[in-house]
DNA sequence: GCGACAG
DNA sequence: ATCTTGTCGC
């Protein structure tokens, strides 16, 4: 199953997406980053009860819900969205990314801390270094080094992107760590708010 | 039957 | 993902 890939329209605001979960809930959040300036424009959480268990494939399920909420109380409109987790590198060739941006109308991309399917030989050690992640001889994504001497990103299209669109945007979201800044400021943001709330409720 | 398996 | 503080190393 081939998939057709679209080259990534220029982008200068970004949605970085993250989930966390505690107390049968799942919280979400979203940091919009001004990729030019390296700075955050706004940034929003929301969380409800969690309704799908964690089945390998069928993250969506579990995320999409609570992703797709927080991403309507935005005032700022975005490019494109950076998710945490899988685009077409997925047994269907539809991960988070490729259903969020579906859903939404817009360009995502997928950058997971690990792998779902597909084989790769391990990229150079320094930052920007790649190799392509493989599915038989399908080309699902990239195994990408953000950070020098450090475990790689898997990097693949999830809408309106191609396999070089993604990198690059992926590389241009702030330098020097394992993930893109937006990713690890929603990560950070995130882990915040599940705490507050939890100990809000536990009282 | 055994191992793999985004978060 | 989550349970969790300090700690070994570049």
């Amino acid at each position: 199953m081939e998939v057709r890939l679209t080259p990534l329209k220029p982008v200068s605001t970004v949605a970085g997406l993250d989930c966390a979960f505690g107390g049968d809930r799942v919280f979400a959040a979203v940091v919009v980053w001004d990729i030019e300036h390296c700075r955050v424009i706004e940034r929003r959480a929301h969380s409800r009860p969690l309704q799908f268990p964690y089945v390998p494939g069928l993250l969506s399920f579990r995320e999409a819900p609570a992703l797709l909420a927080v991403l309507r109380r935005l005032r700022t409109p975005v490019d494109a969205l950076l998710c945490d987790g899988q685009g077409i590198a997925h047994p269907r060739r539809f991960g988070l990314a490729c259903h969020l941006g579906v859903l939404l109308g817009l360009p995502a991309l997928g950058c997971a801390k690990s792998r779902l399917v597909g084989e790769w030989v391990e990229p150079g050690r320094d930052r920007g270094e790649r190799s392509p992640l493989m599915l038989g001889a399908e080309r699902i994504g990239t195994v990408l080094r953000t950070r020098t001497g450090v475990k790689p990103l898997f990097v693949s299209p999830g809408c309106f992107c191609d396999f070089d669109g993604a990198v690059d945007l992926v590389l241009r979201c702030g330098g020097g760590l394992r993930l893109p800044e937006p990713v690890r400021l929603a990560d950070q943001y995130v882990g915040q708010f599940k705490r507050k709330r939890l100990l809000a409720a536990s009282v």
